[in-house]
DNA sequence: GTGGTCTAGACCACC
DNA sequence: GTGGTCTAGACCACG
């Protein structure tokens, strides 16, 4: 997989790591199983320190969603990580809360929000 | 106006003052001339430290958003803050880029968010 | 005398009014014995609060450029202050100081300086 | 670069550190990508608490002069900061005019002030 | 009374 | 190690 790593957007690079895995998984882009890059070479492909790689990859462990295996690699978990349907409900909720608060505070309505989203889907596809 | 602060969100709430207060201006809530609560008044009414709304008016301020006058109080600037319709744009674009990437690391698709954004506006009305 | 007060250049009223008397006494605008406003008719006059008023006069009057007297009002004091001439030297090396920082903090060069001081001088003729 | 904090002009110490490195910008002295030293070390550097350089250097941030990165440092910011002419034409005047008056104010003329600056240049050549 | 500045010191997030 | 945020409390300038 390949990674976009955006340093001015204030969001600290390892959290942009961890959103991008877990996203790839999500929609399928990597199977269990699969091999990451190693820790060394992420942290070169992207120009950062590799204690940032170390700190993705060890938090995505802890939740159960990576394996790493001393010596030989860090890869996808074969158990499928079971997100709690209410804990995802609560997600979602906290999710457009804040963005609407942050869009609210330059004058968008959530139509704005809604027709913006659909803009991206459009041009995207 | 009235403040809402949620100190377990992990937005500073420096941060969530300046927001709220630039969505009361936006919305025409706040008008140009309308004094603020003053710096000793809002701590006391949030229990937080007067520093803390110090800032955030200060960095309103150097925006042009408010005027404080020493000795008197703080108050909207008379002078129209022109956003630049561009940088509007950009800062919409921003937001629905972030929202959906956070949402899709927990495998929510855009419709999902479409969906959830305008369940929020049913049950708000 | 009339008097030109900026609140929006962040320079405290009470000194814009210690400026501009001390400026009029010394181009001669105002001469010994002259009556000022009093108090209250210049705070009315300015929209300013009267302690503004009091605070400039009273320290004019310690520097012996005023002379208040109870009752009947304040003027311009007799007796030619005398300002140290080492003193004025100090004040305008101090002045000029300051001044070639602050326009130096935006790329200005004294040679810049000179020639907006000059462009003033013939504009205003 | 080196810093000269003058305690007793009455100048806050935040605003002398904004300048001076918004002059070091200006002339070239410090270019895009250069560190600046730590919050911690300027603050010992100057003999001054460490909140008062992350005031100043923060300024200077949401000015878009500075880029502050957690954890790696605070840097000269790569983007070229357009000083818009006509703002910069209002800067001087204001510059020159709070120099006329508060000169005025003391007696000395437009071309006392030009004197004294030329005093200055040639002295400091 | 108002806001402005500074200090001292804490804890957190990030690299 | 770096910067970011917040608190507590002081003193000053201003109206």
């Amino acid at each position: 997989m390949t990674f976009f790593i955006d340093t001015l957007s204030g969001v600290p690079i390892y959290r942009q790591i961890i959103e991008q895995i877990r996203y790839a998984v999500a929609r399928g882009e990597l199977k269990p199983g699969v091999q990451l890059p190693t820790v060394r070479q992420l942290a070169v492909d992207l120009s950062i320190n590799p204690n940032t790689v170390v700190r993705a990859y060890r938090e995505l462990e802890i939740e159960g969603l990576l394996d790493s295996q001393q010596g030989s690699g860090t890869f996808i978990s074969s158990k499928e990580v079971e997100i709690d349907e209410g804990e995802r409900r609560r997600m979602i909720d906290q999710i457009t809360t804040e963005l609407m608060i942050r869009a609210a505070a330059y004058g968008f309505t959530p139509d704005d929000l809604v027709e913006a989203l659909r803009h991206r889907q459009e041009t995207s596809t």
